[in-house]
DNA sequence: TTGAAAGCGTTACCAC
DNA sequence: GTGGTAACGCTTTCAA
């Protein structure tokens, strides 16, 4: 005959499911309610100090985790600010800049989660992270429409803050303007005598929304004066950048808005290696501001990027949150200007 | 009097609320759970072609979004896969990295989540994750230790997978072996016949969970050999370079590894303006392969890293999850080859 | 084919 | 002071 444990001294073996605030009021010995109050410190009701030991202890015995999910349906609502990933690996300005923002934002008691795309677009991404009902959604960069914001806002999310080049119906908006970096370059070259001005694109994917207003931006200041703009496509590799640099005598430029710093040095070393002189024959101006500008010969002239400070962004996405019912705020961030340097 | 608007005739003002499910029902005339069926495509029961239709166009009218909280609180499990970002912004390779990744793990349904710290350290940090219950857990680096696992595990989480230097008991491990570049490292120069090998140490926080073990791999690489190692600590500023490029004569190296290609470029510069010749006075190796390794002059050697693939971590992640039961597995990934360029 | 109802883990209101 | 109970939004079993 096969033993069978007396189940009154043997205890359950290993119930090897997720300890629920139900256990811990078993094992304390008291109700679910008590529990709940003395591990969220109410105030309103007074417990006896026995009462919140045995519960604590019967708490960290049985390694008890509240359920997140749990509670914020029953509260109705979370402090979780919503961000989407970058489908690109983002540069270190950004990298930062959102660092920044999730220590601001976590000094405010929310809860950052960046939400990992997988290929969704527009309003169907909209929907997806609708259903993760955040209090908060912060949208680097566009590709959302105003029926993508409305699905959000019906959802639930209190506050909608894009950071992009246009602004969209419903959010706030932190406009990025971009042109004012092609802009500024423009100006500084044409200031310095340069008139057949090249302008790099990028070739990969996804840059397009910064890149195309900053050539924009290029583009207006120089309209009516007797400065050309020539449009000049780079992949960042050696090979289309000595393709660049091979065709450079027939291009016939004398300076070139190299759409960033990390482009600029690609293209100024072929161009060395090619033995056109920098800024003697051709100037080069890059963007952002990072180190190896610094670091190249000739230095590199720059137009650095005053990007919003993470806690001014943390605030008003406090303020808006807040306020639910105030107006989309539109506000103008990244300021733009040169550093002038050696190479140009 | 004031007019009391009757009730049964005039629509309630704007339900200012979230639609669920049951706003659903009501709107098609049919029952909550046929909405839930509709929705999710239930092909267990069979609903008729009209009722579908009504209830499409319900959810439509509405904006209906599923509530996840309650989903997979009723479901007892999710998909989440949860992150905690870094704490110090990560580099490109990294971040091509976790991209890939994000990608990989959506592609098997998984959503990925990146959990934003905000100074919250080891067990404290691992409860806090734990509340979110994610089916599974991926650690870059380290700083958690067995019982901040364990409180995972009790959790719900069925995989924590660690990616750092050492494995923590009950967790699956890629150990990134970063000795091994170091040793890469120290293997060239010594193989070039360089005797007195400096090692920069960055003096940004965050970094020594990379920057020692690569230091410790030189060391042990040259135990027992004639060569010398010397530390240098550098910050990632010209000033800081410009300093120790000062003092090169009487710290009498014929060598440096330099941590990674960024404080490599930043030490070359400062060296070639003090007049040091790379590679005939100072051999310089960097590490991670980045592209700005192949712009400097002399072209930098490097140490390449190798990292598993998104796609591959992934699939460990999805095995790991659907047999909870298997022994953690431990995996040495990283491999480290050195590229040698023109700088050693 | 559809509907009623239970239950997931929490918290808050209201009795005791 | 403490405990029962209802409700948050959803899925699913069972019954009609």
């Amino acid at each position: 005959m096969v033993h069978i444990p007396d189940r009154s001294t043997v205890p359950p073996p290993a119930p090897r499911s997720v300890p629920t605030s139900a256990d811990v009021a078993r094992l304390a010995g008291v109700s679910r309610a008590t529990v709940s109050y003395v591990l969220n410190n109410t105030s309103a009701v007074r417990i006896s100090e026995p009462t919140r030991r045995r519960v604590r202890a019967a708490a960290k015995e049985l390694g008890y985790v509240p359920h997140a999910a749990a509670r914020s349906l029953r509260a109705g609502h979370s402090r979780m600010v919503l961000m989407p990933a970058p489908e690109v690996p983002a540069g270190p300005l950004y990298s930062q800049f959102i660092n920044e923002l999730q220590w601001a934002l976590g000094r405010l008691d929310y809860t950052v989660v960046q939400y990992g795309q997988v290929g969704l677009r527009g309003d169907e991404a909209a929907r997806a992270w609708a259903e993760l009902r955040p209090v908060a959604v912060l949208l680097p960069g566009g590709g959302l429409g105003p029926e993508g914001v409305a699905v959000l806002k019906r959802s639930g999310a209190r506050a909608v803050v894009t950071m992009g080049v246009e602004r969209i119906e419903g959010a706030h908006a932190l406009l990025m303007n971009h042109a004012e970096v092609g802009r500024s370059a423009a100006v500084h070259l044409y200031g310095r005598g340069r008139r057949r001005i090249g302008v790099v694109m990028p070739e990969e994917p996804g840059l397009e929304a910064f890149s195309n207003p900053r050539l924009e931006g290029v583009r207006r200041a120089l309209e009516g004066t007797d400065a050309t703009v020539t449009v000049l496509p780079l992949a960042y590799e050696e090979e289309s950048a000595a393709e660049l640099a091979a065709r450079w005598g027939e291009l016939n430029l004398d300076s070139v808005f190299a759409y960033n710093d990390e482009y600029a040095m690609l293209l100024m070393r072929a161009l060395q290696d090619n033995g056109v002189a920098i800024p003697g024959d051709t100037a080069i101006v890059g963007a952002d501001d990072l180190m190896l500008g610094r670091l190249l010969r000739p230095r590199l002239t720059t137009v650095h990027l005053e990007l919003p400070s993470g806690r001014a962004l943390a605030e008003l996405v406090d303020q808006a949150v807040q306020n639910d019912t105030a107006p989309p705020e539109v506000r103008q961030v990244l300021g733009a200007h040169v550093i002038p340097r050696d190479s140009s």
